[in-house]
DNA sequence: GGATTCAGTAAACAACTGTTTGCCACGGGG
DNA sequence: CCCCGTGGCAAACAGTTGTTTACTGAATCC
Protein backbone atom coordinates (compact mmCIF):
# COMPACT_ATOMS: atom_id res chain seq x y z
CA UNK A 1 0.00 0.00 0.00
CA UNK A 2 2.65 2.48 0.97
CA UNK A 3 5.32 3.70 -1.58
CA UNK A 4 8.51 2.65 -2.76
CA UNK A 5 9.98 5.39 -1.73
CA UNK A 6 9.54 3.38 2.93
CA UNK A 7 12.21 1.27 2.29
CA UNK A 8 14.82 3.43 0.74
CA UNK A 9 14.38 6.58 2.67
CA UNK A 10 13.89 5.59 6.06
CA UNK A 11 10.44 7.11 8.13
CA UNK A 12 11.76 10.52 8.51
CA UNK A 13 12.56 11.85 4.80
CA UNK A 14 8.95 9.52 3.68
CA UNK A 15 7.17 11.49 5.79
CA UNK A 16 8.20 14.88 5.06
CA UNK A 17 8.34 14.21 1.65
CA UNK A 18 5.09 12.84 1.73
CA UNK A 19 3.53 15.89 3.26
CA UNK A 20 5.81 18.15 0.57
CA UNK A 21 3.70 16.06 -2.04
CA UNK A 22 0.09 16.80 -0.08
CA UNK A 23 0.94 20.38 -0.68
CA UNK A 24 1.88 20.05 -4.39
CA UNK A 25 -1.16 18.12 -5.12
CA UNK A 26 -3.39 20.88 -3.05
CA UNK A 27 -1.62 23.98 -4.83
CA UNK A 28 -2.94 22.06 -8.12
CA UNK A 29 -5.89 21.44 -7.12
CA UNK A 30 -6.58 24.95 -6.14
CA UNK A 31 -5.39 26.31 -8.77
CA UNK A 32 -7.62 24.80 -11.22
CA UNK A 33 -9.50 27.85 -10.71
CA UNK A 34 -7.03 30.92 -9.40
CA UNK A 35 -3.45 31.58 -10.83
CA UNK A 36 -0.53 31.31 -8.68
CA UNK A 37 -0.27 34.88 -7.69
CA UNK A 38 -2.91 34.91 -5.88
CA UNK A 39 -2.85 31.39 -4.12
CA UNK A 40 -2.51 31.91 -0.24
CA UNK A 41 -0.35 29.91 1.86
CA UNK A 42 -2.60 29.01 4.42
CA UNK A 43 -5.42 27.90 1.86
CA UNK A 44 -3.37 25.59 1.04
CA UNK A 45 -2.31 24.22 4.38
CA UNK A 46 -5.91 24.34 5.25
CA UNK A 47 -6.76 22.11 2.39
CA UNK A 48 -4.20 19.59 3.45
CA UNK A 49 -4.88 19.98 6.73
CA UNK A 50 -1.60 20.75 8.14
CA UNK A 51 -0.56 23.81 10.70
CA UNK A 52 0.22 27.44 8.18
CA UNK A 53 3.83 27.72 9.89
CA UNK A 54 4.71 23.76 8.05
CA UNK A 55 4.87 25.18 5.06
CA UNK A 56 7.97 26.82 5.60
CA UNK A 57 9.35 23.66 6.45
CA UNK A 58 9.54 22.78 2.49
CA UNK A 59 9.40 25.93 0.15
CA UNK A 60 10.56 29.71 1.51
CA UNK A 61 7.13 30.75 -0.34
CA UNK A 62 4.87 29.94 -3.08
CA UNK A 63 6.89 31.25 -6.02
CA UNK A 64 9.41 28.39 -4.53
CA UNK A 65 6.21 25.91 -4.66
CA UNK A 66 5.43 27.19 -8.01
CA UNK A 67 8.67 26.12 -9.07
CA UNK A 68 8.49 22.74 -7.86
CA UNK A 69 5.42 22.25 -9.82
CA UNK A 70 6.39 23.43 -12.76
CA UNK A 71 9.15 20.46 -13.03
CA UNK A 72 6.90 18.34 -11.80
CA UNK A 73 4.36 19.09 -14.78
CA UNK A 74 6.54 19.17 -17.53
CA UNK A 75 8.15 16.18 -16.67
CA UNK A 76 5.52 14.09 -17.42
CA UNK A 77 5.10 16.27 -20.65
CA UNK A 78 9.07 15.40 -21.69
CA UNK A 79 8.20 11.57 -21.28
CA UNK A 80 5.24 11.88 -23.69
CA UNK A 81 7.28 13.95 -26.08
CA UNK A 82 10.32 11.79 -26.46
CA UNK A 83 7.79 8.60 -26.84
CA UNK A 84 6.33 10.27 -29.67
CA UNK A 85 9.75 11.73 -31.48
CA UNK A 86 11.35 7.86 -31.17
CA UNK A 87 9.35 6.76 -33.18
CA UNK A 88 10.24 6.71 -36.76
CA UNK A 89 7.39 6.76 -39.20
CA UNK A 90 5.46 8.07 -42.07
CA UNK A 91 4.92 11.90 -41.50
CA UNK A 92 0.90 11.37 -41.97
CA UNK A 93 1.48 8.47 -39.01
CA UNK A 94 3.17 10.97 -37.08
CA UNK A 95 1.02 13.86 -36.90
CA UNK A 96 -2.07 11.51 -35.92
CA UNK A 97 0.01 9.96 -33.13
CA UNK A 98 1.00 13.15 -31.93
CA UNK A 99 -2.62 14.74 -31.73
CA UNK A 100 -3.88 11.68 -30.17
CA UNK A 101 -1.11 11.97 -27.72
CA UNK A 102 -1.54 15.57 -26.55
CA UNK A 103 -5.07 14.87 -26.43
CA UNK A 104 -4.36 11.88 -24.38
CA UNK A 105 -2.03 14.12 -21.91
CA UNK A 106 -4.64 16.64 -21.79
CA UNK A 107 -7.21 14.18 -20.86
CA UNK A 108 -5.20 12.24 -18.28
CA UNK A 109 -3.37 15.40 -16.48
CA UNK A 110 -5.67 17.93 -17.10
CA UNK A 111 -4.48 20.02 -14.15
CA UNK A 112 -0.93 19.95 -15.15
CA UNK A 113 -1.62 21.22 -18.39
CA UNK A 114 -3.55 24.21 -17.14
CA UNK A 115 -0.88 25.14 -14.83
CA UNK A 116 1.54 25.60 -17.40
CA UNK A 117 -1.08 27.15 -19.90
CA UNK A 118 -2.05 29.87 -17.10
CA UNK A 119 1.38 31.04 -15.34
CA UNK A 120 3.75 30.58 -18.78
CA UNK A 121 2.97 34.24 -18.75
CA UNK A 122 1.68 34.59 -15.26
CA UNK A 123 2.33 37.29 -12.39
CA UNK A 124 5.42 35.22 -10.90
CA UNK A 125 8.78 35.84 -12.35
CA UNK A 126 10.35 32.66 -11.34
CA UNK A 127 7.49 30.47 -12.28
CA UNK A 128 7.61 32.48 -15.81
CA UNK A 129 11.61 31.41 -16.76
CA UNK A 130 11.28 27.90 -15.05
CA UNK A 131 8.65 27.05 -17.34
CA UNK A 132 10.11 29.19 -20.37
CA UNK A 133 13.83 26.87 -19.60
CA UNK A 134 12.26 24.00 -19.62
CA UNK A 135 9.80 24.43 -22.92
CA UNK A 136 13.22 25.96 -24.70
CA UNK A 137 14.77 22.36 -23.78
CA UNK A 138 12.09 20.86 -25.30
CA UNK A 139 12.76 23.14 -28.27
CA UNK A 140 16.24 21.82 -28.62
CA UNK A 141 15.29 18.59 -28.18
CA UNK A 142 12.57 18.47 -30.91
CA UNK A 143 15.12 20.33 -33.48
CA UNK A 144 17.72 17.40 -32.83
CA UNK A 145 15.04 15.10 -33.67
CA UNK A 146 13.57 17.01 -36.63
CA UNK A 147 17.82 17.32 -37.22
CA UNK A 148 17.80 13.53 -37.99
CA UNK A 149 15.09 13.11 -40.35
CA UNK A 150 16.25 13.08 -44.05
CA UNK A 151 13.64 15.84 -45.35
CA UNK A 152 15.73 18.28 -42.92
CA UNK A 153 19.06 17.87 -45.34
CA UNK A 154 20.26 21.18 -46.61
CA UNK A 155 18.53 22.96 -43.52
CA UNK A 156 20.87 25.68 -41.32
CA UNK A 157 20.54 24.50 -37.59
CA UNK A 158 18.76 28.12 -37.01
CA UNK A 159 16.13 26.78 -39.50
CA UNK A 160 16.21 23.63 -37.86
CA UNK A 161 15.11 25.39 -34.46
CA UNK A 162 12.72 27.78 -35.58
CA UNK A 163 10.83 25.14 -37.01
CA UNK A 164 10.92 22.85 -33.25
CA UNK A 165 9.51 26.26 -32.18
CA UNK A 166 6.76 26.13 -34.22
CA UNK A 167 5.92 22.91 -33.00
CA UNK A 168 6.65 23.43 -29.31
CA UNK A 169 4.39 26.32 -29.54
CA UNK A 170 1.99 24.62 -31.58
CA UNK A 171 1.30 21.80 -29.02
CA UNK A 172 1.36 23.72 -25.98
CA UNK A 173 -1.57 26.06 -27.69
CA UNK A 174 -3.40 22.44 -28.83
CA UNK A 175 -3.14 21.37 -25.11
CA UNK A 176 -4.94 24.53 -23.58
CA UNK A 177 -7.37 24.48 -26.47
CA UNK A 178 -7.91 20.97 -25.57
CA UNK A 179 -8.45 21.99 -21.86
CA UNK A 180 -10.83 24.42 -21.90
CA UNK A 181 -13.43 22.17 -24.54
CA UNK A 182 -15.93 19.60 -24.43
CA UNK A 183 -15.60 16.17 -25.89
CA UNK A 184 -17.32 17.16 -28.68
CA UNK A 185 -15.32 19.90 -29.23
CA UNK A 186 -12.13 18.38 -28.64
CA UNK A 187 -13.03 15.89 -31.43
CA UNK A 188 -12.77 19.50 -33.79
CA UNK A 189 -10.17 20.60 -31.82
CA UNK A 190 -7.83 17.45 -32.89
CA UNK A 191 -9.18 17.72 -36.45
CA UNK A 192 -7.55 21.42 -36.64
CA UNK A 193 -4.54 20.30 -35.00
CA UNK A 194 -3.77 17.62 -37.68
CA UNK A 195 -4.65 19.71 -40.37
CA UNK A 196 -2.15 22.65 -39.30
CA UNK A 197 0.57 19.78 -39.08
CA UNK A 198 -0.30 18.50 -42.44
CA UNK A 199 0.05 22.29 -43.51
CA UNK A 200 3.12 22.73 -41.77
CA UNK A 201 4.53 19.84 -42.96
CA UNK A 202 4.35 20.63 -46.44
CA UNK A 203 5.73 23.79 -45.99
CA UNK A 204 8.75 21.87 -44.71
CA UNK A 205 8.77 19.59 -47.57
CA UNK A 206 8.89 22.92 -50.14
CA UNK A 207 10.65 24.80 -47.76
CA UNK A 208 14.13 26.20 -50.08
CA UNK A 209 13.10 24.04 -52.80
CA UNK A 210 10.73 27.03 -54.65
CA UNK B 1 -5.54 70.05 -22.57
CA UNK B 2 -8.80 68.68 -22.13
CA UNK B 3 -10.15 66.18 -24.33
CA UNK B 4 -13.08 66.04 -26.69
CA UNK B 5 -15.86 64.49 -24.41
CA UNK B 6 -15.95 67.71 -22.18
CA UNK B 7 -17.72 69.23 -25.26
CA UNK B 8 -20.22 66.71 -25.91
CA UNK B 9 -20.79 64.91 -22.40
CA UNK B 10 -21.26 67.86 -19.66
CA UNK B 11 -19.18 68.39 -16.80
CA UNK B 12 -21.00 65.62 -14.79
CA UNK B 13 -20.20 62.59 -16.80
CA UNK B 14 -17.11 63.91 -18.50
CA UNK B 15 -15.41 63.29 -14.81
CA UNK B 16 -16.84 60.06 -14.41
CA UNK B 17 -15.54 58.48 -17.48
CA UNK B 18 -12.01 60.37 -16.65
CA UNK B 19 -12.30 58.81 -13.20
CA UNK B 20 -13.69 55.44 -14.43
CA UNK B 21 -10.63 55.33 -16.84
CA UNK B 22 -7.85 56.44 -14.07
CA UNK B 23 -9.13 53.25 -12.35
CA UNK B 24 -8.47 51.09 -15.92
CA UNK B 25 -5.15 52.79 -16.50
CA UNK B 26 -3.67 52.14 -12.87
CA UNK B 27 -4.96 48.55 -12.83
CA UNK B 28 -3.01 47.96 -16.11
CA UNK B 29 -0.37 49.44 -14.74
CA UNK B 30 -0.24 47.09 -11.33
CA UNK B 31 -1.13 43.97 -13.60
CA UNK B 32 2.24 44.51 -15.10
CA UNK B 33 3.73 42.95 -12.24
CA UNK B 34 0.70 40.17 -10.71
CA UNK B 35 -2.40 38.89 -12.42
CA UNK B 36 -5.90 40.10 -11.96
CA UNK B 37 -7.03 37.34 -9.77
CA UNK B 38 -4.73 38.87 -6.79
CA UNK B 39 -5.19 42.62 -7.70
CA UNK B 40 -7.17 44.38 -5.17
CA UNK B 41 -9.97 46.90 -5.66
CA UNK B 42 -7.90 48.71 -2.71
CA UNK B 43 -4.70 48.49 -4.78
CA UNK B 44 -6.64 50.22 -7.10
CA UNK B 45 -7.94 53.07 -5.80
CA UNK B 46 -4.89 53.90 -3.46
CA UNK B 47 -3.00 54.71 -6.74
CA UNK B 48 -5.47 56.62 -8.33
CA UNK B 49 -5.89 58.23 -4.89
CA UNK B 50 -9.83 58.01 -4.78
CA UNK B 51 -11.94 56.49 -1.55
CA UNK B 52 -12.50 52.32 -1.97
CA UNK B 53 -16.07 52.69 -2.46
CA UNK B 54 -15.89 54.81 -5.16
CA UNK B 55 -15.20 51.99 -7.11
CA UNK B 56 -18.37 50.46 -7.13
CA UNK B 57 -19.44 53.28 -8.94
CA UNK B 58 -17.91 52.34 -11.84
CA UNK B 59 -17.33 48.77 -11.53
CA UNK B 60 -19.27 45.30 -9.82
CA UNK B 61 -15.95 43.99 -9.02
CA UNK B 62 -12.76 43.49 -10.53
CA UNK B 63 -13.82 40.77 -12.80
CA UNK B 64 -15.62 43.46 -14.45
CA UNK B 65 -12.78 45.81 -14.81
CA UNK B 66 -10.98 42.95 -16.91
CA UNK B 67 -13.41 43.04 -18.69
CA UNK B 68 -13.31 45.93 -19.89
CA UNK B 69 -9.42 46.12 -20.25
CA UNK B 70 -9.90 43.08 -22.28
CA UNK B 71 -12.00 45.73 -25.05
CA UNK B 72 -9.53 48.14 -24.59
CA UNK B 73 -6.85 46.45 -25.17
CA UNK B 74 -7.62 44.31 -28.21
CA UNK B 75 -9.28 47.30 -29.53
CA UNK B 76 -5.99 48.66 -30.35
CA UNK B 77 -4.96 45.52 -31.75
CA UNK B 78 -7.80 45.58 -34.19
CA UNK B 79 -6.94 48.43 -35.91
CA UNK B 80 -3.39 47.54 -36.57
CA UNK B 81 -5.15 43.88 -37.98
CA UNK B 82 -7.71 45.46 -40.88
CA UNK B 83 -4.89 47.68 -41.47
CA UNK B 84 -2.22 45.30 -42.03
CA UNK B 85 -5.42 42.86 -44.02
CA UNK B 86 -6.30 45.75 -46.25
CA UNK B 87 -2.97 46.06 -48.14
CA UNK B 88 -3.28 43.53 -51.42
CA UNK B 89 0.39 43.31 -51.74
CA UNK B 90 3.13 40.05 -52.69
CA UNK B 91 2.99 37.45 -49.74
CA UNK B 92 6.93 38.38 -48.84
CA UNK B 93 5.90 41.95 -48.40
CA UNK B 94 2.35 40.95 -46.38
CA UNK B 95 5.08 38.95 -44.01
CA UNK B 96 7.39 41.64 -43.48
CA UNK B 97 4.44 44.19 -42.49
CA UNK B 98 2.68 42.08 -40.20
CA UNK B 99 6.17 41.16 -38.20
CA UNK B 100 7.25 44.97 -37.80
CA UNK B 101 3.35 45.61 -36.89
CA UNK B 102 3.38 43.44 -34.55
CA UNK B 103 6.67 44.50 -33.14
CA UNK B 104 5.53 48.39 -32.90
CA UNK B 105 2.12 47.22 -31.38
CA UNK B 106 4.07 45.91 -28.73
CA UNK B 107 6.59 48.63 -28.35
CA UNK B 108 4.09 50.74 -28.44
CA UNK B 109 1.27 49.29 -25.58
CA UNK B 110 3.32 46.49 -23.63
CA UNK B 111 0.91 46.53 -21.11
CA UNK B 112 -1.71 45.65 -22.83
CA UNK B 113 -0.34 43.42 -24.97
CA UNK B 114 1.38 41.64 -21.60
CA UNK B 115 -2.43 41.66 -20.18
CA UNK B 116 -3.75 39.60 -23.21
CA UNK B 117 -1.68 37.27 -23.18
CA UNK B 118 -1.72 37.21 -19.03
CA UNK B 119 -4.97 36.25 -18.89
CA UNK B 120 -6.02 34.77 -21.66
CA UNK B 121 -5.61 31.69 -19.81
CA UNK B 122 -5.66 33.50 -16.31
CA UNK B 123 -7.71 32.56 -13.20
CA UNK B 124 -10.49 34.59 -14.06
CA UNK B 125 -13.26 33.22 -16.46
CA UNK B 126 -15.04 35.98 -17.19
CA UNK B 127 -12.03 37.65 -18.62
CA UNK B 128 -10.82 34.65 -20.04
CA UNK B 129 -14.19 34.15 -22.10
CA UNK B 130 -14.27 37.70 -23.00
CA UNK B 131 -10.51 37.51 -24.68
CA UNK B 132 -11.91 34.00 -26.35
CA UNK B 133 -14.79 36.02 -28.37
CA UNK B 134 -12.84 38.58 -29.08
CA UNK B 135 -9.95 36.23 -30.50
CA UNK B 136 -12.17 34.47 -32.10
CA UNK B 137 -13.84 37.33 -34.06
CA UNK B 138 -10.19 38.48 -35.15
CA UNK B 139 -9.86 34.83 -36.23
CA UNK B 140 -13.23 35.50 -38.68
CA UNK B 141 -12.08 38.93 -39.95
CA UNK B 142 -8.51 37.02 -40.86
CA UNK B 143 -10.65 34.17 -42.43
CA UNK B 144 -12.36 36.27 -44.25
CA UNK B 145 -9.42 38.23 -46.09
CA UNK B 146 -7.75 34.78 -46.66
CA UNK B 147 -10.80 33.64 -48.47
CA UNK B 148 -10.94 37.11 -50.67
CA UNK B 149 -7.39 35.79 -52.11
CA UNK B 150 -7.08 34.05 -55.25
CA UNK B 151 -4.38 31.57 -53.13
CA UNK B 152 -7.32 29.74 -51.38
CA UNK B 153 -9.57 29.07 -54.70
CA UNK B 154 -10.71 26.00 -53.93
CA UNK B 155 -10.77 25.89 -50.18
CA UNK B 156 -12.89 24.68 -47.92
CA UNK B 157 -14.26 26.92 -45.52
CA UNK B 158 -13.24 24.44 -42.60
CA UNK B 159 -9.81 24.80 -44.18
CA UNK B 160 -9.55 28.51 -44.53
CA UNK B 161 -10.77 28.93 -40.67
CA UNK B 162 -7.62 26.91 -39.66
CA UNK B 163 -5.19 28.47 -41.47
CA UNK B 164 -6.67 31.57 -39.48
CA UNK B 165 -6.51 30.11 -36.92
CA UNK B 166 -2.85 29.08 -37.07
CA UNK B 167 -2.06 33.06 -38.09
CA UNK B 168 -3.51 34.31 -35.09
CA UNK B 169 -2.43 31.46 -32.29
CA UNK B 170 0.93 32.19 -33.83
CA UNK B 171 0.36 36.15 -33.86
CA UNK B 172 -0.14 36.04 -30.10
CA UNK B 173 2.75 33.85 -29.50
CA UNK B 174 5.03 36.52 -31.31
CA UNK B 175 3.95 39.17 -29.34
CA UNK B 176 4.44 37.87 -25.99
CA UNK B 177 7.76 36.61 -27.36
CA UNK B 178 8.53 40.64 -28.23
CA UNK B 179 7.08 41.34 -24.82
CA UNK B 180 9.87 39.55 -22.07
CA UNK B 181 12.86 40.20 -24.68
CA UNK B 182 15.81 42.56 -25.13
CA UNK B 183 15.97 44.87 -27.85
CA UNK B 184 18.59 42.50 -29.49
CA UNK B 185 16.54 39.86 -29.11
CA UNK B 186 14.13 41.34 -30.39
CA UNK B 187 15.83 41.28 -33.77
CA UNK B 188 16.35 37.75 -33.28
CA UNK B 189 12.35 36.39 -32.63
CA UNK B 190 11.26 39.02 -35.89
CA UNK B 191 13.33 36.79 -37.38
CA UNK B 192 11.99 33.61 -36.11
CA UNK B 193 8.87 34.53 -36.61
CA UNK B 194 9.37 35.75 -40.60
CA UNK B 195 10.82 32.62 -41.31
CA UNK B 196 7.96 31.04 -39.48
CA UNK B 197 5.57 32.71 -41.45
CA UNK B 198 7.37 32.03 -44.45
CA UNK B 199 7.04 28.57 -44.13
CA UNK B 200 3.33 28.29 -43.38
CA UNK B 201 2.37 30.40 -46.34
CA UNK B 202 4.43 27.93 -48.43
CA UNK B 203 2.51 24.89 -46.75
CA UNK B 204 -0.49 27.37 -47.94
CA UNK B 205 0.50 27.34 -51.12
CA UNK B 206 1.04 23.74 -51.61
CA UNK B 207 -2.17 23.24 -49.47
CA UNK B 208 -3.91 19.50 -51.70
CA UNK B 209 -1.51 20.14 -54.56
CA UNK B 210 1.13 17.76 -53.61
C1' DG C 1 19.62 4.10 25.51
C1' DG C 2 20.57 8.78 26.02
C1' DA C 3 21.33 12.96 23.28
C1' DT C 4 20.12 15.31 19.24
C1' DT C 5 17.79 16.61 15.14
C1' DC C 6 13.77 18.45 13.12
C1' DA C 7 8.75 18.09 11.03
C1' DG C 8 4.85 19.86 12.72
C1' DT C 9 2.15 22.76 16.40
C1' DA C 10 -0.43 26.57 18.63
C1' DA C 11 -0.81 31.27 19.40
C1' DA C 12 -0.11 35.83 18.63
C1' DC C 13 1.21 39.88 15.42
C1' DA C 14 0.23 43.80 12.56
C1' DA C 15 -1.35 44.60 8.12
C1' DC C 16 -4.37 44.07 4.84
C1' DT C 17 -8.75 42.74 2.30
C1' DG C 18 -13.95 43.55 0.19
C1' DT C 19 -18.21 45.55 1.43
C1' DT C 20 -21.74 48.47 3.77
C1' DT C 21 -23.37 52.59 5.79
C1' DG C 22 -24.64 57.43 6.00
C1' DC C 23 -23.13 61.57 4.45
C1' DC C 24 -21.74 65.57 1.70
C1' DA C 25 -21.09 68.74 -2.30
C1' DC C 26 -22.15 70.02 -6.53
C1' DG C 27 -23.68 69.81 -11.62
C1' DG C 28 -27.86 69.89 -14.33
C1' DG C 29 -32.87 69.75 -15.43
C1' DG C 30 -37.36 71.84 -14.18
C1' DC D 1 -33.50 79.53 -8.54
C1' DC D 2 -34.13 75.56 -6.17
C1' DC D 3 -34.33 70.69 -5.87
C1' DC D 4 -33.04 66.19 -7.29
C1' DG D 5 -29.51 62.88 -8.77
C1' DT D 6 -25.20 61.18 -8.00
C1' DG D 7 -19.87 60.77 -7.83
C1' DG D 8 -16.96 60.56 -4.21
C1' DC D 9 -15.83 60.35 0.96
C1' DA D 10 -14.82 58.70 5.80
C1' DA D 11 -15.49 55.26 8.96
C1' DA D 12 -16.39 51.01 10.64
C1' DC D 13 -17.15 45.80 9.75
C1' DA D 14 -15.63 41.09 10.17
C1' DG D 15 -12.27 38.14 7.85
C1' DT D 16 -8.23 37.01 6.04
C1' DT D 17 -3.36 37.18 5.14
C1' DG D 18 2.12 36.09 5.81
C1' DT D 19 5.44 35.57 9.37
C1' DT D 20 7.55 34.89 13.98
C1' DT D 21 7.89 32.77 18.35
C1' DA D 22 8.58 29.04 21.62
C1' DC D 23 7.15 24.47 22.01
C1' DT D 24 6.65 19.18 21.64
C1' DG D 25 7.34 14.55 20.47
C1' DA D 26 9.09 11.08 17.74
C1' DA D 27 12.70 9.19 14.44
C1' DT D 28 17.68 8.94 14.11
C1' DC D 29 22.51 8.71 15.40
C1' DC D 30 26.40 7.09 18.15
Amino acid sequence: MSSSTHATLGVRQAQKLKTRQALLDAALRLLEEQSLSSLGLREVTRVVGVAPAAFYRHFRDMAELGVALVEESLGSLHVMIRAVLAEQQEAEEVIDRSVEAVADHVRRHPAHVRFIARERHGGVRAVREAIAAELARFGEEVAAALAAQEVSQGWSAEDVRMLAGLYVDHLVMTASAFLEASPEEGQAIADTARRQLRLISLGRRHWRAA
